[in-house]
Parts: structure tokens; C-alpha cells; sequence
DNA sequence: ATTGCTTCCTGAGCGC
DNA sequence: TGCGCTCAGGAAGCAA
């Protein structure tokens, strides 16, 4: 499930192999995952890419004629480049054909993830509605006391929602606030703001931690290469049996997804 | 306004 | 072997 740093991790290998690389078109398998945001009817080619940078979980590649080209990879989006490896992918939905014959498959098992096109200076509401980095200096325990501050839903869920902090998903989310010693059921307006200097913290830390890692791959995320990440051997309780000191784990559900935390250790 | 549930979708894993 | 069921979850949409 890739969430901040297996994006991240995507980004950089992006830049490595198609910067520069100029895009003749995007040819889309499944009738949801391309749309066209611009007034264009027919889009002529995309252009040279100029620029590919992360925001919370989208990829966003601006080119030289014009455009940005948003990707979400959802849940089992993986884009992988012809040029690192041969293809295997049985689920590709889209394909970027980039001149000097190299190929950027879209391979999306569960189809939710999105590509988008819009013209550059055009709104692009998925961008404009997120909330900070979690590791700009945007994030600040001060911030999120005025973001949560009033809310009774649980911490965790709060976590989740993008235009408040980008980036952050189940994963993540648990590890975070175990290491914060904060059980994910805290109402949000019960949190002190010793609390959630401890959970900026280790938002910064578990974020940087998973990106030099390569992000985690639990099950379908790989790089552009096709290697996955290395950080699932760091998890501490994210579909872990026991905590590192020891204790049965418990799960629950909030906002629909399986939640993994210690009753001991975070409170 | 806030909160939580449903939907989209496929494959893995399980019990029988 | 194969069937049917449950689960995995990001984010939009909807209902209370």
C-alpha cells in the first residue's frame, strides 16, 4: 500500500530513469484510470519531462509542453520501467510510450489508482486540498492542536486525512503512534500537546526511516526496478502477533482498516 | 460540521 | 479440486 515513502521511493526512481524523456503518449487499458483534465479533446504529445516531485501520496511530473500529469497509486499502483526490467505485469492499465522506444507501465492489480491530466496553471483540486508535509516545518504540535483539537474522532483516523497531514496511511499510522506510546482510539482533543510534540517526532522519524529503507513492501508495492523495499523488516506492530517488549498486540477497526496496537505500551 | 459506513476491485487465504 | 466466504484498503460519496 503505498503511502509517503514508497512514493517517495517511486519519485526517485522515476527521476533516475525517464527525467528528460519526452512522452508521446499515454495510452490507457481501463476505461477509469486515465482522464483528461485539460480542454484539449485530443492531446498531441505530453512533451519532455522537466520535473517529478511527490506530494503527499500523488506523483506529479510537470513537461515542457504544458502539462502535469498527476499518478495515485492507491493500493496496488506500481509504475514500472521497461528499461530496469522486463515487464511482467498482468495487470498493466496504462502505458507511457516515451521516445527512443522505453515504456512506463502502469500495472494496477485492483484498478483505483488514477492518472490525470491537466494543463499547467489550471486548478488541480487533489493537490490544493492537502495538508502539510509531515516533513516540512509545517508540521508542528501547534498545528495539530488546532487541527484536532476539537475532534472526538480517534487519533487514528484523524491521521488518515490527507488535507490535514498528506501522506500518511494505515501503516504508517500504526507505527507512528506506537512509537509514540498513544493508543490509536485517543480522541483527538485529548491529546496534550506534549503528546503531539511526541507524535510530530515520530511522524518525522518513522517517514524518514521507511524512505531510506525504500518504503515497505507488505505485499505489492515494488520499485520502478521491480525490487521492493526493505523497511517491512522494521515494522514494530503493523501485522505483528507481538510489540518488541513482548506484549499480545491488539487489533481493531477504525475507519474501516485493521488497526495493530500494544494496550501495554501505548496508552 | 462531524463521523462513520459503503463503494470501487482483484487475489490470497481459509474452511469445508 | 473447487466453491464460497472474508479480508486487504485510499479516498469519494453518502447518510445520519
Amino acid at each position: 500500500m503505498p503511502e509517503l515513502p514508497e512514493v517517495e521511493t517511486v519519485v526517485r526512481g522515476l527521476r533516475d530513469c525517464i527525467l528528460n524523456r519526452e512522452i508521446e503518449k499515454i495510452e490507457s487499458h481501463y476505461p477509469t484510470t486515465v482522464t483528461n483534465h485539460t480542454k484539449i479533446k485530443s492531446l498531441p504529445s505530453l512533451g519532455r519531462i522537466l520535473s517529478i516531485d511527490r506530494r503527499g501520496k500523488y506523483i506529479v511530473i510537470n513537461t515542457d509542453a504544458g502539462f502535469v500529469i498527476l499518478v495515485h497509486l492507491r493500493m496496488t499502483g506500481k509504475l514500472v520501467f521497461d528499461g530496469l526490467c522486463s515487464i511482467t505485469g498482468t495487470h498493466v492499465r496504462a502505458t507511457f510510450h516515451l521516445k527512443g522506444n522505453n515504456k512506463l507501465c502502469f500495472d494496477d492489480t485492483r484498478t483505483f489508482g488514477k492518472i490525470k491530466i491537466f494543463r499547467q496553471g489550471d486548478s488541480i483540486p487533489d493537490i490544493e486540498k492537502l495538508g502539510v508535509e509531515p516533513l516540512s516545518y509545517l508540521l508542528t504540535s501547534e498545528y495539530l492542536k488546532e487541527k484536532w483539537g476539537n475532534r472526538n474522532a480517534p487519533v487514528k483516523s484523524l491521521m488518515l486525512q490527507q488535507e490535514v497531514i498528506a501522506g500518511l496511511g494505515n501503516i504508517y499510522a500504526c507505527e507512528i503512534l506506537y512509537r509514540s506510546g498513544v493508543s490509536p482510539l485517543t480522541p483527538g482533543k485529548k491529546l496534550s500537546q506534549k503528546v503531539l510534540d511526541k507524535i510530530v517526532v515520530q511522524t518525522r522519524e518513522v517517514m524518514q526511516e521507511a524512505i531510506s529503507m525504500n518504503g515497505t513492501s507488505v505485499s505489492d508495492f515494488r520499485r520502478v526496478d521491480e525490487k521492493t523495499g526493505e523497511f517491512q523488516n522494521f515494522l514494530r506492530v503493523y501485522q505483528k502477533k507481538e510489540c518488541p517488549k513482548g506484549h499480545t498486540l491488539r487489533i481493531v477497526r477504525i475507519a474501516g482498516r485493521s488497526t495493530y496496537f500494544c494496550p501495554v505500551c501505548q496508552r
